[in-house]
DNA sequence: CAAACTTTTGACCATTTGGTCAACCCAACG
DNA sequence: CGTTGGGTTGACCAAATGGTCAAAAGTTTG
């Protein structure tokens, strides 16, 4: 008896174009936001035909939220990836670096989150509340026993991490500014500078 | 001679229903940028029809502009009053705060720029070329002075500048977030932390 | 008050937008 | 080689959108 509750596996058409599709979408939002993005847009963008586009996907909505599903995962990545076992400082200067390698490698992704916040996350909110929140609160109680512990200097965990996310997502949101007045290269340079900056905030 | 020039001055019903529109406006634009707001919600929100918006305004094009316009000077104005001539940390640490504050008091021309910004500032470009720009060097010189008496601690200016309108923004432009995560109160919080930070990193 | 103006609006228009649908294409397989 | 099923699209639709205009409603002023 076959599992007939299974979808049938995606063909290999059906991977390309819904790949080709989100990837399209992605510049889209990213620069225009939900509302502001148009079909015709993404479905010039993705090189398909806009009935096409909707043979893959039920329609606008449904493209954004897989779009913001996908996000979410990558988001965390990093977070999830300091390990309160490790060294403090490093595990922290560590989670920098990669955040900002996320600005420079990932800067449409993090266009589509920052617009998606802007707007006051009407999509996301379930996300952010259960799954970010619980993970960001077991973050912060660990970084507080490092600081008990006399390892990092004493600072407000939570202000901590929202200052690490300002500061290496500005250089993928405001990128646009940042090329006006520093011009290329920014990146690097950045580097320097948020090392230099966490490591004198949280140095005992 | 009459000066005929001069266009005649503005009644108080153009001043009054200029200001609402431009209000309105700044609510709608700040939250769905420029392609995702529309002239029917700028007209409900100013509680004028929509015809009506478009006997004071060109279009929506130069609704828009305006705000950015006038946008630009709040924004310039706390990097202004910054004082070469005064003590270097307490300089830059009000120059903090008060970025802080218009974040918390102006959250909406906050949102209303990181979203030119993010769309690659099609309207804004020049004002950044043109105004922030030699602000922005001449801030940097200043502030490499004071590095090079030995006044402040060394780091780039440029990218501390970047750091102090990241994570002063953040409060704003991510309100959503940070709600979610921290609740009400993380102002008068950021208020602290921030100054630490920076203290922390410019302090000799 | 009446002329002269400023302000407001209902009706309208062309274009854009998200979405539908029947017909069409085409590769796989019996 | 003809059928079958996934994949594609031109033509179409209703609603939304930016914008126009002539006429009505207010307001100011000689």
């Amino acid at each position: 008896m076959p599992d007939d509750t299974a979808p049938k596996a995606p063909s290999r058409i059906q991977l390309r174009n819904r790949r080709r599709i989100l990837d399209a979408a992605l510049d889209v939002f990213a620069v225009h936001g939900y509302r502001g993005a148009t079909l015709d847009q993404i479905a010039e963008a993705a090189g398909l035909s806009k009935p096409n586009i909707l043979y893959y996907f039920a329609g606008k909505e449904e493209i954004h939220v897989t779009l913001l599903s996908q996000l979410m995962e990558t988001w965390l990545d990093p977070l999830v990836e300091m390990d309160a076992a490790g060294d403090p400082l490093d595990e922290i200067m560590g989670y920098v670096q990669r955040k900002l390698d996320m600005a420079r490698d990932l800067p449409r992704e993090s266009r589509l989150f920052a617009n998606e916040i802007l707007q006051g996350a009407p999509r996301m909110r379930p996300h952010l509340e259960g799954e970010l929140k619980p993970l960001f609160d077991e973050k912060c109680r660990g970084i507080q026993d490092w600081m008990n512990a006399g390892q990092l200097a004493k600072v407000d965990p939570r202000h901590l991490l929202f200052s690490i996310w300002a500061t290496t997502q500005h250089y993928a949101d405001f990128e646009t500014q940042v090329q006006v007045l520093s011009g290329a290269g920014a990146f690097d340079e950045a580097r320097q500078h948020l090392d230099t900056m966490f490591r004198r905030l949280l140095a005992v």
